[in-house]
DNA sequence: ACATTTTTTTAGACCAATCTAAATTTTAAC
DNA sequence: GTTAAAATTTAGATTGGTCTAAAAAAATGT
């Protein structure tokens, strides 16, 4: 049984690390938790004693398999609570996260079972993120950023790299949704900015940064 | 801002003074809350800090206007919820209690509003107690015990005291539910058990002790 | 009304999670 | 390859919530 505080560096040490790919260094820890090094590392020893992760001193550490299935549950739960609050509760997209930061620590597999099952098993949440399953299993589609788009293409947009609640306000602002169709009408060579067609019909100028966090399928 | 356990010290207080109405003893708390005296004293002192309740050493404690309406609020949050797993995830009645206690801290009073919204602005919760409103108001109706009620006169099961998993479980079992119709067939003299009719189908037998944790209107 | 029992509080300690400051190890520079 | 800089760990302290044991206050019995 993991402490809410174990839970969030365990979710931040997998994250940080790619979904386990590579290992991940204390001050980077540190960064993200918005703490001092000292306390991951005293932190980063309690999950190694779990073996939630291997911790070589000075050489940061790698999330081990058990570690990587218990990310991936917090990361089920927040996406499947998100996902709830926008199409039940009617949250705007920009609303949910910090809400979804407190769901996620809910104990009790019953509770998620039947919340998945009340959502009709999405497989991705507001934001176009995939919804791990029960076992683990993240289904993942190939996406890429709008900015690398070819030009007068149709795309669909998949899913949006940066949450926060001002992007999401922007996007709104501007007509972007999750699923809206996108395509590049013209690539601005000065600062890499973009202007778009939304959905065939308005057309918008964005930043070559927007564009970078877009992800879409074509 | 109250953590998880004054929160949870709060509500005790809140129950145990018959919402607010009389002081608390230290010892009654530390009962309540599987906890030493010891430990009591020292929350108590943090509560009072905080001006939800007032202490007097040695004289037990009473909550204040402040701290009543909070622990309202943890109330009111305990029940929607509760009214949310039965009626939008499918939980059996029995099954919703643990996981009430750790949504109820949940801190986002839009998610409030919109739950209450969602699940229609519900006065009551599964096990029929009274959901506070945004204010604390309280709708409280008239009702009385079962073991209290007229032979042969028609009555509705508006909630029950006892809701713990094993007697919930046991009421299902015999098809009692809230909103029942049940009239007292017979009083038995001997150890104060009830012959009852359900919903003018089934008779059953039940308990002095059952029909005391049924409270209905006439 | 005094002694005994019960209840409550205080004192001192512990654990988890955090911090600052100092020490250590690694890395980068030249 | 030594030294300076950066990163990391250790040491020691703090806070919130808890405990045990001892002290203090209140209630009880005869």
């Amino acid at each position: 049984m993991l402490s809410f505080t174990e839970e969030n560096y365990l979710k931040a040490i997998y994250r940080l690390s790619d979904s386990g790919s590579k290992s991940v260094l204390t001050n980077e820890i540190a960064e993200v938790m918005n703490t001092k090094a000292a306390s991951v590392t005293d932190m980063v020893k309690k999950l190694s004693n779990k073996d939630l992760i291997s911790y070589e001193p000075y050489y940061g550490v790698k999330i081990t398999r058990q570690g990587k299935l218990g990310a991936l549950m917090i990361i089920r739960k927040h996406r499947l609570w998100e996902t709830f609050l926008v199409e039940k509760l009617q949250f705007n997209w920009d609303e949910v996260h910090e809400v979804a930061e407190q769901l996620e620590h809910i104990q009790s597999p019953l509770l998620i079972e039947k919340l998945d099952e009340f959502l009709g098993y999405p497989t991705a949440d507001p934001h176009g993120h995939p919804i791990p399953d029960k076992n683990g299993k993240v289904q993942s589609v190939k996406q890429i950023a709008l900015s690398d788009a070819i030009l007068n293409k149709k795309s669909t947009l998949k899913s949006v790299t940066d949450g926060s609640p001002a992007f999401l306000q922007y996007l709104s602002k501007i007509g972007v949704y999750i699923g809206a169709t996108i395509a590049i009408l013209e690539k601005i060579e000065f600062d890499g900015s973009l202007e778009i067609r939304i959905d065939n019909k308005r057309k918008v100028f964005i930043s070559r940064d927007a564009a970078q966090n877009l992800l879409v399928t074509e």
